[in-house]
DNA sequence: TGTACATCAGTGAACGCGCGTTCACTGATGTAC
DNA sequence: TGTACATCAGTGAACGCGCGTTCACTGATGTAC
Protein backbone atom coordinates (compact mmCIF):
# COMPACT_ATOMS: atom_id res chain seq x y z
CA UNK A 1 0.00 0.00 0.00
CA UNK A 2 2.75 2.54 0.88
CA UNK A 3 5.79 2.20 -1.68
CA UNK A 4 7.90 4.74 -0.23
CA UNK A 5 9.19 6.07 -3.86
CA UNK A 6 7.87 9.80 -3.66
CA UNK A 7 8.17 10.42 -7.15
CA UNK A 8 5.60 8.49 -8.98
CA UNK A 9 4.59 8.26 -12.75
CA UNK A 10 1.88 10.29 -13.98
CA UNK A 11 -1.61 9.20 -12.24
CA UNK A 12 -4.24 10.64 -14.68
CA UNK A 13 -4.79 11.69 -18.38
CA UNK A 14 -3.61 10.51 -21.09
CA UNK A 15 -0.86 8.10 -20.80
CA UNK A 16 2.03 9.20 -22.55
CA UNK A 17 1.63 7.35 -25.57
CA UNK A 18 1.24 4.19 -25.23
CA UNK A 19 3.05 1.87 -27.72
CA UNK A 20 1.21 0.58 -30.32
CA UNK A 21 3.26 -1.84 -31.80
CA UNK A 22 5.37 -3.47 -29.37
CA UNK A 23 3.32 -5.23 -27.01
CA UNK A 24 4.66 -6.41 -23.82
CA UNK A 25 2.03 -8.33 -22.18
CA UNK A 26 1.95 -7.60 -18.87
CA UNK A 27 1.54 -3.90 -19.46
CA UNK A 28 -1.19 -4.03 -22.44
CA UNK A 29 -3.12 -6.97 -20.72
CA UNK A 30 -3.62 -4.30 -17.39
CA UNK A 31 -3.83 -1.01 -19.79
CA UNK A 32 -6.24 1.02 -18.22
CA UNK A 33 -9.58 1.21 -20.50
CA UNK A 34 -12.31 3.50 -19.62
CA UNK A 35 -12.85 6.62 -18.28
CA UNK A 36 -14.46 5.83 -15.13
CA UNK A 37 -11.14 3.40 -14.26
CA UNK A 38 -8.81 5.94 -15.13
CA UNK A 39 -10.29 8.12 -12.26
CA UNK A 40 -10.85 5.16 -9.94
CA UNK A 41 -6.52 5.07 -10.43
CA UNK A 42 -5.89 8.52 -9.45
CA UNK A 43 -8.17 8.68 -6.59
CA UNK A 44 -6.16 5.41 -4.86
CA UNK A 45 -2.97 7.47 -6.11
CA UNK A 46 -4.16 10.24 -3.99
CA UNK A 47 -4.89 8.16 -0.99
CA UNK A 48 -1.76 6.08 -1.66
CA UNK A 49 0.20 9.89 -1.81
CA UNK A 50 -1.43 10.62 1.61
CA UNK A 51 -0.83 7.32 3.37
CA UNK A 52 3.20 7.83 2.70
CA UNK A 53 3.07 10.91 4.02
CA UNK A 54 1.54 10.27 6.94
CA UNK A 55 4.13 7.99 8.11
CA UNK A 56 5.90 10.55 10.27
CA UNK A 57 3.54 13.41 10.46
CA UNK A 58 -0.35 14.03 11.57
CA UNK A 59 -2.71 14.22 9.11
CA UNK A 60 -3.63 17.56 10.10
CA UNK A 61 -0.15 19.14 8.57
CA UNK A 62 -0.83 17.76 4.62
CA UNK A 63 -1.33 19.92 2.12
CA UNK A 64 -3.67 19.48 -0.95
CA UNK A 65 -0.84 21.05 -3.02
CA UNK A 66 1.55 18.16 -2.13
CA UNK A 67 -0.61 15.58 -1.91
CA UNK A 68 -1.85 16.05 -5.71
CA UNK A 69 1.90 16.34 -6.16
CA UNK A 70 2.67 13.20 -4.68
CA UNK A 71 -0.28 11.62 -6.84
CA UNK A 72 1.28 13.34 -9.68
CA UNK A 73 -1.78 15.61 -11.09
CA UNK A 74 -2.11 19.25 -10.84
CA UNK A 75 -3.80 20.57 -7.06
CA UNK A 76 -7.04 21.60 -9.40
CA UNK A 77 -7.28 18.36 -10.07
CA UNK A 78 -7.81 16.67 -6.83
CA UNK A 79 -11.07 18.44 -6.56
CA UNK A 80 -12.51 16.29 -9.42
CA UNK A 81 -11.64 13.41 -6.10
CA UNK A 82 -12.72 15.08 -3.31
CA UNK A 83 -14.21 18.31 -2.10
CA UNK A 84 -11.86 19.19 0.47
CA UNK A 85 -8.79 17.26 2.52
CA UNK A 86 -11.48 16.30 5.19
CA UNK A 87 -13.01 14.16 2.61
CA UNK A 88 -9.73 12.24 1.29
CA UNK A 89 -9.10 11.96 5.68
CA UNK A 90 -12.45 10.19 5.84
CA UNK A 91 -11.94 8.01 2.74
CA UNK A 92 -8.65 7.26 4.58
CA UNK A 93 -10.79 6.28 7.94
CA UNK A 94 -12.77 3.95 5.67
CA UNK A 95 -9.67 2.32 3.83
CA UNK A 96 -7.85 1.40 7.12
CA UNK A 97 -10.79 0.49 9.00
CA UNK A 98 -11.58 -1.82 6.64
CA UNK A 99 -7.97 -3.51 7.12
CA UNK A 100 -8.89 -3.76 10.89
CA UNK A 101 -11.97 -5.20 10.17
CA UNK A 102 -10.59 -7.86 8.13
CA UNK A 103 -7.83 -8.58 11.29
CA UNK A 104 -11.19 -9.28 13.24
CA UNK A 105 -12.66 -11.55 10.98
CA UNK A 106 -9.15 -13.24 10.60
CA UNK A 107 -8.77 -13.48 14.11
CA UNK A 108 -12.29 -15.23 14.65
CA UNK A 109 -11.39 -18.35 13.61
CA UNK A 110 -11.24 -19.52 17.27
CA UNK A 111 -9.64 -22.53 19.04
CA UNK A 112 -11.09 -23.19 22.36
CA UNK A 113 -8.32 -22.98 24.68
CA UNK A 114 -7.34 -19.58 26.27
CA UNK A 115 -3.71 -20.20 25.54
CA UNK A 116 -4.71 -21.12 21.72
CA UNK A 117 -7.03 -18.05 21.43
CA UNK A 118 -4.34 -15.46 23.11
CA UNK A 119 -1.18 -16.71 20.85
CA UNK A 120 -3.21 -17.02 17.70
CA UNK A 121 -5.18 -13.74 18.01
CA UNK A 122 -1.36 -12.29 18.60
CA UNK A 123 -0.08 -13.55 15.74
CA UNK A 124 -2.89 -12.34 13.85
CA UNK A 125 -2.29 -9.11 14.98
CA UNK A 126 1.62 -8.72 14.24
CA UNK A 127 1.05 -10.20 10.65
CA UNK A 128 -1.96 -7.73 9.92
CA UNK A 129 0.37 -4.73 11.54
CA UNK A 130 3.45 -5.53 9.45
CA UNK A 131 1.58 -6.16 6.11
CA UNK A 132 -0.18 -2.81 6.40
CA UNK A 133 2.01 -0.58 8.68
CA UNK A 134 0.59 2.83 7.00
CA UNK A 135 -2.70 1.84 8.04
CA UNK A 136 -1.96 0.95 11.24
CA UNK A 137 0.11 4.14 11.92
CA UNK A 138 -2.79 6.47 10.88
CA UNK A 139 -5.36 4.85 13.02
CA UNK A 140 -3.24 5.24 16.31
CA UNK A 141 -1.89 8.08 15.21
CA UNK A 142 -5.05 10.25 14.35
CA UNK A 143 -7.02 8.00 16.74
CA UNK A 144 -5.53 10.54 19.55
CA UNK A 145 -5.10 13.44 17.74
CA UNK A 146 -8.60 16.12 18.00
CA UNK A 147 -10.41 17.00 15.46
CA UNK A 148 -13.44 15.02 12.98
CA UNK A 149 -10.82 11.89 12.21
CA UNK A 150 -10.41 11.22 15.61
CA UNK A 151 -13.96 11.10 16.11
CA UNK A 152 -14.89 8.47 13.40
CA UNK A 153 -12.22 6.39 14.51
CA UNK A 154 -13.39 6.58 17.77
CA UNK A 155 -16.38 4.68 16.81
CA UNK A 156 -14.99 2.41 14.68
CA UNK A 157 -13.09 1.02 17.48
CA UNK A 158 -15.83 1.08 19.71
CA UNK A 159 -17.78 -1.19 17.59
CA UNK A 160 -15.21 -3.38 17.47
CA UNK A 161 -14.39 -3.63 20.80
CA UNK A 162 -18.91 -4.76 21.01
CA UNK A 163 -17.65 -7.12 18.63
CA UNK A 164 -15.08 -8.40 20.49
CA UNK A 165 -17.37 -8.71 23.19
CA UNK A 166 -19.92 -11.01 21.48
CA UNK A 167 -17.31 -13.43 20.69
CA UNK A 168 -15.79 -13.33 24.38
CA UNK A 169 -19.22 -14.24 25.65
CA UNK A 170 -19.01 -17.60 23.91
CA UNK A 171 -16.54 -19.02 25.97
CA UNK A 172 -17.57 -20.87 28.63
CA UNK A 173 -16.04 -19.12 31.86
CA UNK A 174 -17.41 -15.97 30.69
CA UNK A 175 -21.08 -16.93 30.00
CA UNK A 176 -22.56 -15.94 33.67
CA UNK A 177 -20.76 -12.11 32.79
CA UNK A 178 -22.70 -9.26 32.87
CA UNK A 179 -22.84 -7.66 29.64
CA UNK A 180 -21.71 -4.79 31.23
CA UNK A 181 -18.56 -6.70 32.28
CA UNK A 182 -18.31 -8.45 28.87
CA UNK A 183 -17.46 -4.47 27.50
CA UNK A 184 -15.07 -3.94 30.48
CA UNK A 185 -12.96 -6.99 29.33
CA UNK A 186 -13.31 -6.05 25.97
CA UNK A 187 -12.16 -2.60 26.06
CA UNK A 188 -9.25 -3.87 28.24
CA UNK A 189 -8.27 -6.29 25.72
CA UNK A 190 -8.13 -3.65 22.77
CA UNK A 191 -5.93 -1.75 24.95
CA UNK A 192 -3.88 -3.93 25.53
CA UNK A 193 -3.53 -4.48 21.45
CA UNK A 194 -3.77 -1.17 21.15
CA UNK A 195 -0.71 -0.65 23.06
CA UNK A 196 1.17 -3.81 21.68
CA UNK A 197 0.27 -1.72 18.20
CA UNK A 198 2.04 1.11 18.76
CA UNK A 199 4.84 -0.97 20.33
CA UNK A 200 5.17 -3.06 16.69
CA UNK A 201 5.22 0.32 14.86
CA UNK A 202 7.78 2.45 17.17
CA UNK A 203 10.21 -1.09 17.26
CA UNK A 204 13.68 -1.68 16.19
CA UNK A 205 14.16 -4.76 13.46
CA UNK A 206 14.05 -7.81 15.48
CA UNK A 207 12.15 -6.57 18.32
CA UNK A 208 9.21 -8.11 17.21
CA UNK A 209 9.62 -11.12 19.09
CA UNK A 210 10.04 -9.62 22.65
CA UNK A 211 7.34 -7.42 21.86
CA UNK A 212 4.66 -10.23 20.67
CA UNK A 213 6.10 -12.36 23.80
CA UNK A 214 4.95 -9.56 26.30
CA UNK A 215 1.67 -8.73 24.62
CA UNK A 216 0.70 -12.74 25.20
CA UNK A 217 2.17 -12.24 28.87
CA UNK A 218 -0.39 -9.31 29.45
CA UNK A 219 -3.36 -11.36 27.96
CA UNK A 220 -2.79 -14.36 30.35
CA UNK A 221 -2.68 -12.26 32.84
CA UNK A 222 -5.80 -11.06 31.94
CA UNK A 223 -7.35 -13.52 31.50
CA UNK A 224 -6.15 -15.48 34.52
CA UNK A 225 -8.28 -13.16 36.87
CA UNK A 226 -11.33 -14.51 34.48
CA UNK A 227 -12.08 -17.56 36.52
CA UNK A 228 -11.81 -15.75 40.14
CA UNK A 229 -13.67 -12.77 38.66
CA UNK A 230 -16.58 -11.51 41.15
CA UNK A 231 -18.77 -8.26 39.45
CA UNK A 232 -18.83 -6.21 42.72
CA UNK B 1 -3.71 26.70 33.46
CA UNK B 2 -5.74 27.06 30.40
CA UNK B 3 -8.25 30.17 30.49
CA UNK B 4 -10.28 30.05 27.40
CA UNK B 5 -10.22 33.69 26.87
CA UNK B 6 -8.25 34.38 23.66
CA UNK B 7 -7.65 37.81 23.61
CA UNK B 8 -5.62 38.36 26.65
CA UNK B 9 -3.83 41.91 28.12
CA UNK B 10 -0.46 42.04 26.16
CA UNK B 11 2.09 39.98 28.14
CA UNK B 12 5.45 42.02 28.18
CA UNK B 13 6.41 45.28 27.20
CA UNK B 14 6.01 48.99 29.07
CA UNK B 15 2.74 48.17 31.29
CA UNK B 16 0.39 50.57 30.00
CA UNK B 17 0.82 53.60 32.70
CA UNK B 18 0.50 52.08 35.47
CA UNK B 19 -1.80 54.34 37.83
CA UNK B 20 0.54 55.97 40.30
CA UNK B 21 -1.76 57.60 43.33
CA UNK B 22 -4.65 54.96 43.37
CA UNK B 23 -3.25 52.04 44.61
CA UNK B 24 -5.77 49.00 44.60
CA UNK B 25 -3.77 46.61 46.77
CA UNK B 26 -3.76 43.51 45.26
CA UNK B 27 -2.90 44.56 41.72
CA UNK B 28 0.33 46.98 43.05
CA UNK B 29 1.08 44.18 45.72
CA UNK B 30 2.03 41.53 42.34
CA UNK B 31 3.28 44.51 40.41
CA UNK B 32 6.54 43.15 38.22
CA UNK B 33 9.62 44.56 39.31
CA UNK B 34 12.83 43.22 37.37
CA UNK B 35 12.85 42.90 33.52
CA UNK B 36 13.70 39.27 34.39
CA UNK B 37 10.09 38.48 36.14
CA UNK B 38 8.42 40.33 32.85
CA UNK B 39 10.27 37.62 30.30
CA UNK B 40 9.50 35.13 32.78
CA UNK B 41 5.80 36.22 32.37
CA UNK B 42 5.84 36.42 28.83
CA UNK B 43 7.02 33.18 28.45
CA UNK B 44 4.51 31.63 30.28
CA UNK B 45 2.29 33.24 28.31
CA UNK B 46 3.49 32.31 25.42
CA UNK B 47 3.16 28.40 26.52
CA UNK B 48 -0.32 29.07 27.99
CA UNK B 49 -1.57 30.38 24.52
CA UNK B 50 0.38 27.21 22.93
CA UNK B 51 -1.27 25.16 25.61
CA UNK B 52 -5.19 26.69 25.17
CA UNK B 53 -4.75 25.78 21.61
CA UNK B 54 -4.15 22.55 21.74
CA UNK B 55 -7.27 21.81 22.62
CA UNK B 56 -8.56 20.43 19.30
CA UNK B 57 -5.32 20.55 16.87
CA UNK B 58 -2.05 18.74 17.13
CA UNK B 59 0.64 20.72 17.68
CA UNK B 60 2.38 20.33 14.54
CA UNK B 61 -1.11 23.00 12.91
CA UNK B 62 0.45 26.04 15.51
CA UNK B 63 2.00 28.58 13.93
CA UNK B 64 4.70 31.21 15.40
CA UNK B 65 2.54 34.18 14.34
CA UNK B 66 -0.40 32.81 16.23
CA UNK B 67 1.34 31.96 19.69
CA UNK B 68 2.76 35.52 19.55
CA UNK B 69 -0.49 36.69 18.94
CA UNK B 70 -1.70 35.19 21.71
CA UNK B 71 0.16 36.03 23.69
CA UNK B 72 -0.09 39.52 23.19
CA UNK B 73 3.21 40.37 21.67
CA UNK B 74 4.52 40.72 17.87
CA UNK B 75 5.60 37.57 15.67
CA UNK B 76 9.33 38.81 16.21
CA UNK B 77 9.60 39.09 19.66
CA UNK B 78 8.69 35.29 19.76
CA UNK B 79 12.43 34.26 19.44
CA UNK B 80 13.35 36.02 22.97
CA UNK B 81 11.87 33.35 24.21
CA UNK B 82 12.30 30.51 22.25
CA UNK B 83 14.01 29.47 18.80
CA UNK B 84 11.44 27.76 17.35
CA UNK B 85 8.25 26.43 17.90
CA UNK B 86 9.71 22.98 18.16
CA UNK B 87 11.45 24.31 21.28
CA UNK B 88 8.31 26.01 22.88
CA UNK B 89 6.86 22.19 22.14
CA UNK B 90 10.22 20.64 24.12
CA UNK B 91 9.42 23.31 27.09
CA UNK B 92 5.54 22.33 26.87
CA UNK B 93 6.73 18.54 27.08
CA UNK B 94 8.53 19.47 30.22
CA UNK B 95 5.70 21.52 31.88
CA UNK B 96 3.31 18.82 31.21
CA UNK B 97 5.30 15.78 32.60
CA UNK B 98 6.14 17.80 35.44
CA UNK B 99 2.23 17.69 36.51
CA UNK B 100 2.50 14.05 35.79
CA UNK B 101 5.47 13.26 38.00
CA UNK B 102 2.94 15.22 40.32
CA UNK B 103 0.64 13.04 40.24
CA UNK B 104 2.85 9.98 40.18
CA UNK B 105 4.26 11.33 43.72
CA UNK B 106 0.75 12.10 45.07
CA UNK B 107 -0.19 8.51 44.02
CA UNK B 108 2.45 6.76 46.11
CA UNK B 109 0.90 7.41 49.45
CA UNK B 110 0.50 3.68 49.99
CA UNK B 111 -2.25 1.46 51.59
CA UNK B 112 -0.99 -1.50 51.93
CA UNK B 113 -4.19 -3.57 50.08
CA UNK B 114 -4.69 -3.62 46.42
CA UNK B 115 -8.46 -2.37 46.94
CA UNK B 116 -6.94 0.22 48.85
CA UNK B 117 -4.04 0.90 46.14
CA UNK B 118 -6.72 0.55 43.30
CA UNK B 119 -8.88 3.20 44.32
CA UNK B 120 -6.67 5.37 45.48
CA UNK B 121 -4.60 5.26 42.47
CA UNK B 122 -8.10 6.03 40.03
CA UNK B 123 -8.91 8.66 42.27
CA UNK B 124 -5.58 10.48 42.27
CA UNK B 125 -5.50 10.11 38.33
CA UNK B 126 -9.60 11.34 37.78
CA UNK B 127 -8.49 14.35 40.18
CA UNK B 128 -4.74 15.49 38.27
CA UNK B 129 -6.78 14.69 34.78
CA UNK B 130 -9.26 17.24 35.65
CA UNK B 131 -7.29 19.34 37.21
CA UNK B 132 -4.83 19.58 34.59
CA UNK B 133 -7.09 18.54 31.77
CA UNK B 134 -4.45 20.58 28.84
CA UNK B 135 -1.23 18.89 29.96
CA UNK B 136 -2.97 15.68 29.61
CA UNK B 137 -4.60 16.09 26.39
CA UNK B 138 -1.15 17.55 25.27
CA UNK B 139 0.51 14.33 26.25
CA UNK B 140 -1.87 12.08 24.90
CA UNK B 141 -2.68 13.73 22.11
CA UNK B 142 0.97 14.15 21.09
CA UNK B 143 1.82 10.70 22.60
CA UNK B 144 1.34 9.32 19.37
CA UNK B 145 1.26 12.51 16.62
CA UNK B 146 5.02 11.28 15.21
CA UNK B 147 7.86 13.62 15.28
CA UNK B 148 10.07 14.94 18.06
CA UNK B 149 7.66 15.61 21.00
CA UNK B 150 6.29 12.17 20.77
CA UNK B 151 9.82 10.34 21.31
CA UNK B 152 10.34 13.31 24.45
CA UNK B 153 7.04 11.94 25.72
CA UNK B 154 7.71 7.89 24.79
CA UNK B 155 10.57 8.47 26.73
CA UNK B 156 8.98 10.07 29.97
CA UNK B 157 6.23 7.19 29.99
CA UNK B 158 9.05 4.91 30.06
CA UNK B 159 10.85 6.44 32.93
CA UNK B 160 6.91 6.77 34.94
CA UNK B 161 6.40 2.72 34.46
CA UNK B 162 9.92 2.22 35.51
CA UNK B 163 9.03 3.75 39.09
CA UNK B 164 5.87 2.04 39.15
CA UNK B 165 7.90 -1.23 38.60
CA UNK B 166 10.01 -0.57 41.23
CA UNK B 167 7.02 0.33 43.48
CA UNK B 168 4.97 -3.03 42.53
CA UNK B 169 7.86 -4.65 43.57
CA UNK B 170 7.27 -3.84 47.19
CA UNK B 171 3.75 -5.67 47.23
CA UNK B 172 3.63 -8.68 49.06
CA UNK B 173 2.76 -10.82 46.46
CA UNK B 174 5.14 -9.42 43.58
CA UNK B 175 7.89 -9.70 45.72
CA UNK B 176 9.38 -13.02 43.90
CA UNK B 177 8.31 -11.74 40.41
CA UNK B 178 11.24 -11.30 37.78
CA UNK B 179 12.08 -7.98 37.02
CA UNK B 180 10.87 -8.75 33.32
CA UNK B 181 7.42 -9.62 34.46
CA UNK B 182 6.73 -6.20 37.06
CA UNK B 183 7.93 -4.71 33.41
CA UNK B 184 5.11 -6.67 32.06
CA UNK B 185 2.62 -5.61 34.83
CA UNK B 186 3.71 -1.94 34.85
CA UNK B 187 3.15 -1.28 31.47
CA UNK B 188 0.07 -2.95 31.44
CA UNK B 189 -1.16 -1.22 34.39
CA UNK B 190 0.02 2.36 32.56
CA UNK B 191 -1.87 1.44 29.66
CA UNK B 192 -5.20 0.72 31.40
CA UNK B 193 -4.43 4.54 33.34
CA UNK B 194 -3.63 5.51 29.47
CA UNK B 195 -6.78 5.01 28.31
CA UNK B 196 -8.48 5.97 31.28
CA UNK B 197 -7.14 9.30 30.96
CA UNK B 198 -8.46 9.14 27.23
CA UNK B 199 -12.18 8.54 28.07
CA UNK B 200 -11.97 11.35 30.76
CA UNK B 201 -10.68 13.49 28.80
CA UNK B 202 -13.44 12.79 25.87
CA UNK B 203 -16.15 12.58 28.99
CA UNK B 204 -19.48 14.57 28.51
CA UNK B 205 -19.95 15.95 31.68
CA UNK B 206 -21.57 13.64 34.32
CA UNK B 207 -20.07 10.33 33.29
CA UNK B 208 -16.78 10.46 35.14
CA UNK B 209 -18.03 8.43 37.60
CA UNK B 210 -18.72 5.41 35.19
CA UNK B 211 -15.12 6.32 33.82
CA UNK B 212 -13.67 5.31 37.40
CA UNK B 213 -15.59 2.86 38.04
CA UNK B 214 -14.61 1.10 34.94
CA UNK B 215 -11.15 1.66 35.51
CA UNK B 216 -11.27 0.42 39.26
CA UNK B 217 -12.72 -3.28 38.12
CA UNK B 218 -9.82 -3.37 35.28
CA UNK B 219 -7.59 -3.20 37.79
CA UNK B 220 -9.26 -5.49 40.14
CA UNK B 221 -9.03 -7.76 37.06
CA UNK B 222 -5.78 -7.43 35.97
CA UNK B 223 -4.37 -7.89 40.17
CA UNK B 224 -6.85 -10.65 40.53
CA UNK B 225 -4.98 -12.87 38.29
CA UNK B 226 -1.32 -12.05 39.51
CA UNK B 227 -1.44 -14.46 42.55
CA UNK B 228 -2.01 -17.39 40.22
CA UNK B 229 0.67 -15.63 37.60
CA UNK B 230 3.52 -18.43 36.43
CA UNK B 231 6.51 -17.09 34.40
CA UNK B 232 6.06 -19.41 31.99
C1' DT C 1 21.65 60.71 45.29
C1' DG C 2 22.47 61.97 40.16
C1' DT C 3 24.21 61.23 35.63
C1' DA C 4 25.79 58.80 31.56
C1' DC C 5 25.91 54.60 29.17
C1' DA C 6 24.67 49.53 28.25
C1' DT C 7 21.32 46.06 27.91
C1' DC C 8 17.59 43.90 25.78
C1' DA C 9 12.23 42.73 25.41
C1' DG C 10 9.30 44.20 22.34
C1' DT C 11 8.20 46.87 17.65
C1' DG C 12 6.95 47.29 12.74
C1' DA C 13 8.18 47.12 7.87
C1' DA C 14 9.56 44.07 4.52
C1' DC C 15 10.84 39.68 2.02
C1' DG C 16 9.84 35.53 -0.56
C1' DC C 17 7.06 31.24 -0.27
C1' DG C 18 3.51 27.70 -0.27
C1' DC C 19 -1.13 27.65 0.57
C1' DG C 20 -6.46 26.84 -1.03
C1' DT C 21 -9.41 28.20 -4.45
C1' DT C 22 -11.35 30.51 -9.01
C1' DC C 23 -11.50 30.26 -13.70
C1' DA C 24 -11.40 29.43 -18.65
C1' DC C 25 -9.18 25.87 -21.20
C1' DT C 26 -7.92 21.24 -23.65
C1' DG C 27 -8.35 17.02 -25.68
C1' DA C 28 -9.16 12.06 -25.06
C1' DT C 29 -13.11 9.15 -24.06
C1' DG C 30 -17.96 8.17 -24.50
C1' DT C 31 -22.45 8.29 -26.93
C1' DA C 32 -26.25 9.15 -30.24
C1' DC C 33 -27.44 8.65 -34.79
C1' DT D 1 -18.73 1.42 -39.55
C1' DG D 2 -18.39 6.76 -39.59
C1' DT D 3 -19.49 11.25 -38.04
C1' DA D 4 -20.85 14.93 -34.97
C1' DC D 5 -21.49 16.31 -30.38
C1' DA D 6 -21.24 15.79 -25.11
C1' DT D 7 -18.71 14.65 -21.15
C1' DC D 8 -15.23 15.43 -17.90
C1' DA D 9 -10.27 14.38 -15.78
C1' DG D 10 -6.62 17.00 -15.91
C1' DT D 11 -4.19 21.78 -17.09
C1' DG D 12 -2.09 26.30 -16.05
C1' DA D 13 -2.47 31.16 -14.89
C1' DA D 14 -3.87 34.01 -11.35
C1' DC D 15 -5.65 35.71 -6.79
C1' DG D 16 -5.14 37.07 -1.97
C1' DC D 17 -3.46 35.29 2.51
C1' DG D 18 -0.81 33.75 6.48
C1' DC D 19 3.51 31.96 7.11
C1' DG D 20 8.74 32.14 9.17
C1' DT D 21 12.42 35.05 9.22
C1' DT D 22 15.58 39.45 8.52
C1' DC D 23 16.47 43.86 9.95
C1' DA D 24 17.05 48.41 11.99
C1' DC D 25 14.57 50.56 15.64
C1' DT D 26 12.78 52.20 20.46
C1' DG D 27 12.62 53.12 25.07
C1' DA D 28 12.21 51.28 29.78
C1' DT D 29 15.22 48.84 32.96
C1' DG D 30 19.75 47.99 34.82
C1' DT D 31 24.52 49.34 36.09
C1' DA D 32 28.91 51.88 36.77
C1' DC D 33 30.73 55.83 38.61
Amino acid sequence: MSSGAPPRPPAGGRPPAPPKDVRTLELVSEEPVTRQERKQRTRQALLDAALDMLADRPFATLSLREVAKGAGIVPTAFYRHFASMEELGVALVEEATRTLRGMMRSARTDPDTYQGMISASVVTVHRFVRANEDHFRFLTRERYGGGPLAKAIGVELRLFSGDLAIDLARFAPLRSWSTEDLHMLADLIVSVMLATIVELLEARPGEDEKITGTAEKRLRLVLLGVPHWKSD
